[in-house]
DNA sequence: AATCGCGTGGCAACTGGTTGCCATGTGTTG
DNA sequence: CAACACATGGCAACCAGTTGCCACGCGATT
């Protein structure tokens, strides 16, 4: 509180060397007195500690690095910050990782491989270990990586690394079962970006579920996880699209809402469509997204509580860069459990425009349980 | 590409020792060759160069910055990352960092003053600059922190400090006229956080121009600045609303039409609302917000030029810490155009409802020319 | 009384670079 | 041919901590 020390104007400047002096101690005993408690004799800690106070020193995580070999900071890789999907993943790493006194060092990679490579290079030597969320590196590049620093990997599962997704399998089935209720029998999916894992898993998924429901799938794409892409899919489909539609994401949904609105199709009275991940802008559109409720929040969270976990675990000695045994079970993928949030964006098939197969509206009461909406993001 | 080095499996442990030895020259000239090009003859260097490639040497930049006291990393603060406002202005922040060089940590404070204090508190030692963006701190804590380091504030203004800013007069100045043009002659103004600098600068101006205009204004709030905000302020107008209203930002502004149209009031037919900032959202929800567009990454990427010319400026000797000269202008904001986005949520006043005075019906040339709507962020 | 062990504190080496200063060698100039 | 300037490389100190090892002193054990 107080503007001005005794001695000290500039607190960026005093060592454990000033402190030792004024202190009447060897330097080495000042940094024991905050790094090791307990290795220093409590009154003299004491004494230390109240120099230390009165001079303002601060310890100097540079240098502490430099012999430690911890810094203290864990690298977040995003696709993109803007992605409200991130935003949430970003919020939910950083609360735990502060929690814990370390920082974050947050890097952007545009949804590219090649600048994300860039990326890490720069942060590598920085950091204490990395979370890679949403990456678009290939298997064996994220593997090298992981053999240098701990290194846990969000939406995406790789073999021998941490990895840490949501149930997609299940969000799939809980939405293809949704629209099957509905009374559709002809889904499409929305594919997103190719390098995307969650990509593949998600349209392996729907396919599953539609064998098992009896119900027919089609899929167009790739396009790009944003509302342009979303639009461009509209004009793809234009043509003939099905009576309902599962996206990759939900701003791929909002798009194709709004494409197929452009074009004279109405949703959801014509087409049903669902999203995935349940972003923010999920519940402010018109009508209401129907859409995955993903663990954002959770994920980010979980994610860097592991990292943590194997980073405290190297903390043995400086050799053997990549020796963390992984915390639980190794290169087994903790899956967080999802949630379909009902909106108004999915309905019951419309008679009309529909083969005159099975022209019979039936009601489905679990579908009614299930509408059950939630309050838009408030945090 | 190669996955192992001749001699060196382990390419995180190279010292400039290591490629001395390997070079046969003394680790400082290794040193130079990296740090200081020109000091060392060309050949020498390149075989520096080339023994280095071969063993995978690269640099320790916490070693470097030990004794350099330059780590090329900088601050970035931000209230809530969550907010796609932000989002965006990190974005601009890291690209332009990413381009110098320079490494982004971030740190969210959660609307929190104290929170913000804290992550300064740890990283400030390790960073070369600061960016503030909508600081919640007191403007005598920030001078106080640019008094040890390089400082860039955004979306405020705090005498003494280099600041970035939207144009808010003007902006709102633009949102007022607009309004008057339609025919509104009472406009209440949804108040934002009340540490908010923008919030009074916005609720001044409009106040301003609302004089020159012969306008009557109102206002309500303070509210969180996000959608639950803007619920709250339907409720709280409820009674009276006028047919006009501004919101301090398009979170406060998307809740505020959520709201009435929960009470059954109905935007633009019963009441225009107009926002700030043209986040993402706006042109997703429907109607469309009419916004006054505020140039986030431009701004985030300006703040992080001047921080980087500063931190060079500083570059000198490692004393005096805060006695960088600021680029142009000392303490003088720097202000960045804004422009306004019309879309759906403003219209005519209707002409029930409204006191009988001036029931004339005016239909303003450049209102039309004003309606040019934009594509919603693609990037 | 001699020995053992433990709690403390100091010495000095080490982390991996950077840089001021000096020595050497070479080319240029008077 | 001497004097001088300049290019180049090395030495060693320095950045601010951490830590292995040792020494000292004191109380407990036998």
């Amino acid at each position: 509180m107080l503007e001005h020390q005794e001695e000290a104007p500039v607190p960026g400047k005093v060592t454990i060397y000033d402190v030792a002096r004024r202190a009447g101690v060897a330097p080495s005993t000042v940094s024991r007195a905050f790094s090791r408690p307990g290795r220093v004799n409590a009154a003299t800690a004491e004494r230390i500690r109240r120099v230390a106070e009165e001079l303002g020193y601060r310890v100097n995580p540079l240098a502490r690095a430099l012999s430690t070999a911890r810094t203290g900071m864990i690298a977040l890789v995003v696709p993109d910050i803007a992605n409200p999907f991130y935003a949430e993943v970003i919020l939910g790493a950083q609360a735990t990782a502060t929690r814990a006194g370390f920082t974050i060092l947050l890097a952007d990679t545009q949804e590219s491989g090649r600048i994300e490579r860039a990326a890490l290079e720069r942060a590598m030597p920085t950091v204490d270990g990395i979370l890679l969320a949403g990456s678009r590196m290939s298997d064996s590049a994220i593997r090298m990586v992981s053999k240098q620093k701990p290194v846990v990997v969000l939406n995406r599962a790789v073999v021998d690394v941490p990895c840490v997704v949501p149930d997609n399998a299940r969000g799939i089935r809980g939405a293809a079962e949704h629209l099957a209720e509905l009374g559709h029998q002809h889904i499409t999916y929305v594919a997103g970006p190719e390098a995307s894992w969650a990509d593949g898993m998600r349209w392996r998924s729907l396919r599953e579920v539609a064998l098992e429901l009896h119900l027919r799938v089609g899929r167009i794409g790739p396009f790009t996880p944003d509302v342009q892409g979303g639009v461009r899919a509209a004009e793809e489909m234009g043509t003939s699209p099905t009576s309902a539609v599962i996206a990759y994401n939900d701003q791929l949904a909002i798009g194709l809402i709004r494409g197929l609105a452009a074009r004279g199709v109405r949703v959801p009275q014509d087409v049903s469509v669902v999203g995935f991940d349940n972003i923010f802008a999920a519940d402010l559109i018109t009508p209401g997204l129907t859409t995955v409720a993903a663990p954002l929040h959770t994920e980010g969270a979980t994610a860097t509580k592991h990292l943590l976990a194997m980073i405290s675990g190297t903390a043995s000695r400086r050799s053997e860069p990549g020796a963390q045994r992984v915390p639980e079970q190794a290169g087994q993928a903790v899956v967080l459990p999802v949630r379909l949030v009902v909106r108004g964006s999915t309905a019951q098939r419309s008679r009309k425009r529909t083969s005159p197969a099975s022209g019979t509206t039936r009601v489905s009461p679990s579908a009614a349980k299930a509408a059950t909406s939630t309050s838009a993001g408030s945090r």
